[in-house]
DNA sequence: GCTAGTCGTGATAGCGCTAACATGTTAGTA
DNA sequence: TACTAACATGTTAGCGCTATCACGACTAGC
């Protein structure tokens, strides 16, 4: 269950009760919810202790009623994969909920005049903050927008943008590093890796870990281990026919995401080459697809409704501090991924 | 953008604009916007013209805060499909949302007695509605526990249940039956058919569609142009094989689901057979997998946000009558599908 | 005709909170 | 020392709506 009732329980306490055990009037406690300064602190204190003891939380409908300016936080997606969406709209919904705060979800095709729109339609509508994940935030022109309206800004993605931007993400390298170590520690030696698309951040971070991970095992790169890529099933079938066209094949291929890891299965298949058997595929991602077709793929998992809870929470504590008149820093959140062990990866053939 | 802003517009009307402009005293249009009965007809009307002109939405903020009821809505899922659940939710909290009602959300795994216990919880939790979708709602129990339970309810399904509930729903045995008119207008005579699993229900309407429409057209369906499935991948693999392993093969083969079709595009490409010259491949749901592949899979592509939507909105309806005192009977909403061609259907070789 | 219900409607009092202003208190300045 | 300015806190008046009770106008039964 991801939501409690919106509505106070009946008896629940009031700020009254909070300000009869704290000693202070109505107000003084409205103010140290509302995280303004000029309140002393031993009294701040007091009034935070008596919440505490009270497990006391704020009736929303009356602020609401009694003209609070609700906070309201933009979010824009254009990503299509559903298996992303899914997590990250209830992750987001339920920090959303937790924190009291309202979510404007919006969608907008991606690679268009449209995105930047989307954007300029969000800050005009008055939003006070922005969430956003790629591509939208690999848009040097969407990040100058952010950085010169009056809106706070999280972006949820995988690597750390130039700009100065809050950003929540996994560490793509070091989890690309930990994969290959994995196929390594089964006895692969001669490894394919299928690179990303060039376009999108992640690939260059995938590519790093995987050469970072071999070089320290010793192992060497040559140029037929490796194959372009874009992230699509079908760009995954031509790069995993020209690894294993090579007359020295690798005995395992580490393809930049789950499309691709999906499409090497196909081709495996195609040559009659079993899969985990006689060749090892693992995948980025854990899309649907990881879990669909068979074998299922043994691939990193990022979690996704983390990162969007993380970004919505980290946002509203800006807000909240800049509404308080303090400045919050530019804050980075790095969470953990998961190497998920399945079905598409063993020792080489003896 | 799914969403608008829950507080009021400075400025906007407020139930004593109404009250003055109808004539009447704030209670009686409070009494007429919540469907209370004992208001006289001629009273109703002229407060609901006075709604209409002034263009009046009542402050949600501010019946919640002076103790109305709100409306709760459970929504329980189980179905691991993230492209089916993003649409899915999407829709019902729009549709939430437009209908000021607050969403309960909850994930049960299926197959286990979590369901059970986790349809009991939001019946105790006091929810006025609940909503299924299947698997849960296959469950005979489960479905007595809610007529049983002083909730209302809908189900989104693809089929019409023997309970007395209201149901959201495609004629998914029209559907299939239009997919497979597609197939013959192509030229194919001998097409395929792999079956889902036979627990669910949709399985046999599908057949029955595709069954219909051959014999509609004249066409034999012989034994070794059906083969069992589960609605998997690997269910599809296995099938797919049986299905081109007889001496004269289809030349063409629909899939009761994405999956399955996804898995016999892998067993053709196994054969060496093009998708779609030497063999047309259609599919039914339009999960992310049917454009993930290549090719892009033809398949049924059902309107699940707005079968959310419409299922929320029913159920409001429902609830509103019922508080009103009004008894709602049960109603069956059909929705549109739609036949989305791509690259996986050719007319057969010649 | 008189009590006892019923029905349609109205008056009033908050729901829990915050904006706006009022007050008291302290420190800083001339 | 008087006089401000800055700060900390309190008081008041609603925000828009519904629960509750009160009222008059009927209807029904004896």
């Amino acid at each position: 269950m991801i939501n409690k009732s919106l509505r106070a329980q009946p008896g629940a306490p009031t700020i009254a009760d909070v300000a009869a055990k704290a000693g202070f009037s109505l107000m003084t406690v409205s103010r140290v919810i509302n995280g303004e300064r000029n309140v002393r602190e031993s009294t701040r204190n007091s009034v935070l202790e008596a919440i505490r003891e009270l497990n006391y939380s704020p009736n929303q409908a009356a602020r609401t009623l009694a003209g609070a300016e609700p906070i309201r936080i933009g979010l824009l997606y254009s990503n299509p994969s559903a298996a992303y969406l899914s997590r990250y709209l209830l992750g987001s919904l339920e920090q959303a909920r937790l924190s009291q705060v309202q979510l404007i979800i919006g969608k907008c095709d991606s690679g268009t005049a449209e995105e930047e729109a989307a954007v300029a339609e969000l800050i005009a509508s008055g939003v006070d903050g922005i969430i956003l994940s790629p591509p939208m935030c690999d848009s040097p022109r969407i990040l100058v927008m952010l950085e010169e309206a009056p809106v706070l800004s999280v972006i949820v993605a995988n690597w750390r943008p130039a700009a100065e931007v809050s950003v929540v993400r996994i560490d793509d390298c070091e989890a690309a590093a930990a994969m290959t170590r994995h196929i390594i520690s089964l006895g692969h030696t001669r490894i394919g890796f299928i690179l990303g698309n060039p376009q999108h951040k992640a690939s260059e971070q995938r590519e790093l870990g995987f050469r970072t991970a071999m070089s320290a095992a010793g192992l060497e790169v040559p140029g037929n281990c490796i194959a372009q890529g874009e992230f699509t099933y079908r760009s995954g079938l031509a790069a995993a026919e020209a690894l294993l066209d090579s007359p020295d094949r690798p005995t395992a291929i580490f393809a930049s995401n789950d499309d691709m890891a999906a499409a090497a299965v196909a081709v495996a298949h195609r040559r009659h080459l079993d899969v985990p058997t006689d060749l090892t595929v693992c995948g980025f991602d854990d899309t649907d697809f990881a879990q669909s077709i068979w074998p299922e793929l043994t691939t990193i998992h990022q979690p996704i409704a983390q990162m969007s809870r993380t970004a919505v929470a980290m946002l509203v504590g800006q807000i909240r501090s800049r509404r308080a008149g303090k400045i919050e820093p530019v804050q980075e959140a790095l969470l953990d991924f998961t190497l998920v062990r399945r079905d598409s990866d063993a020792p080489p053939a003896a």
